[in-house]
DNA sequence: TCGGCCTGTTGCGTTCTGTGCAACGTCCAT
DNA sequence: ATGGACGTTGCACAGAACGCAACAGGCCGA
């Protein structure tokens, strides 16, 4: 829409390929050396474009800070929130969001079942690492050290007959949550309690946040709650679309 | 010096503090809310800015993957050369540059000493991990667990008598480099051969790669060769200030 | 339900800014 | 020396970006 602004945006993608001279960026541009000259000159005031020693331009430091900054600023919170109810609407269960941070997981929203019968949780309260749906997901998806170092170092707090024995059964059940892309807790850590994940993925591909749905034995049975996984695991995924910016093409009303 | 992208590239910093509406936009810009929409329009096709369903904008994933593509295409080697010959030319000595790749530190490039006495080795060359400066740097800056891990498998072999012994030793002296910020080998993969070495950093700030002076007992004593570290260091950090983008103000001549 | 308000969006005339040209400077290789 | 390749500068013109003003749509309170 801004012819200047196009041109100098189409040098970035140019220049991530390796390093090029002016008269090189100039005719992949389809421009005269001196508008490549003032838009690289530009680029280059705000830290896009570096120029090195051979006068060849390549992208600069800043690009890398602004890439993180970014993304240590991504709300995924408020970017779920609204996926998060548009689930509770068409299942009525309680969907809750939780984040691995410091070999801990939590809880970060939560929204409440319409179902009389309301499991007990709490926003900002720990997840039980080794039984949790949510947490098997945000484990598996740790470097394979960390996750194996963080499994010797665990409990295994006997919750339910259910719950998981020991760190061998709790990484073979990782490894398989890793290979199928969800996890369940069917009454694991309260008897009558059943939920199913799925993962948020963030741009770079890795699990930034889990979602599950849960509900009481007394409302629907275990086998009922599953059938709901192809409707979270779309949820989830629409959640990591919006979070990751991948959209093919956003339209201008 | 081009108004235009000038005010397009200034939206990146303003976003990356969290999403703003077009209204913020336009005022911390100061201009008119139609020349922001436009500018962000741009933005936006070139994916460096995302959309988000409440309106606002934040920056996109096009960031990253431009980012991650610059990163993997850069050429520590290209860049450093040149580096490497002054150096050379300045104190004589053998100058090598090293990196890690899947457990093993390979030599990538090589500045030959202008001593007829040389020291032997080959470009693409493994590096002996337990006893050279440049596999000790980087080693040093590995995550704990992949370093104490990578420790216990390998072997000691006893090169010299001042090789390292064991797995523990190795430790040690990686923390040891970690903190001081370089490495020597005085004598512990051939007896008469010494070496100090300083990292190169990449934008991250982890150690990308690690660039050595060695030279035999014969020319220069180990004392001698530690009176070099002063340049040896400033080179490596001249390299990683490129490497990196980092350059506060370049001038146009 | 209506009406005001806020925010994003559009079309357009004006003007300022970006553009390409041509000439110059510099470095390197012949 | 001399040619060529490359980056750089100043300038006149044209066109592109600017801001204005009017429109559209959603939201909230009356």
């Amino acid at each position: 829409m801004s012819q200047t602004v196009d041109r100098a945006l189409s040098i970035l993608p140019l220049l991530a390929g390796g390093p090029a001279d002016l008269g090189q960026v100039a005719d992949r541009l389809g421009v005269h050396k001196s508008t490549a000259l003032r838009l690289l000159r530009t680029l280059h005031e705000h830290g896009l474009v570096y120029r090195q020693s051979d006068h060849r331009y390549r992208l600069g430091a800043r690009l890398f800070a602004l890439a993180q900054e970014a993304m240590e600023n991504l709300d995924v919170r408020e970017i779920a929130h609204p996926h998060l109810v548009r689930l509770n609407e068409q299942c009525g269960h309680t969907v809750h969001l939780a984040v691995y941070d410091d070999d801990e997981v939590l809880y970060i929203d939560k929204v409440d079942s319409r179902y009389p019968v309301r499991m007990y949780s709490r926003i900002g309260k720990p997840v039980a690492l080794t039984v949790a749906a949510v947490a098997k997901l945000l484990l598996a998806d740790l470097p394979a050290p960390q996750r194996r170092a963080l499994a010797e170092k665990l409990d295994y707090p006997s919750y339910t007959p259910r719950s998981t024995p020991n760190a061998d059964a709790y990484l073979q059940e990782l490894a398989r949550v890793r290979e199928q892309g969800w996890a369940a807790d069917l009454g694991g850590h309260e008897e009558s309690i059943n939920c199913v994940a799925a993962p948020v993925r963030g741009a770079d591909g890795r699990v930034a946040a889990a979602m599950s749905v849960s509900a009481p034995n007394v409302v629907v049975t275990a086998d009922e709650l599953l059938t709901l996984l192809p409707l979270v695991r779309r949820t989830a995924d629409a959640i990591s679309a919006e979070y990751s910016g991948r959209t093919p093409v956003t339209e201008h009303p």
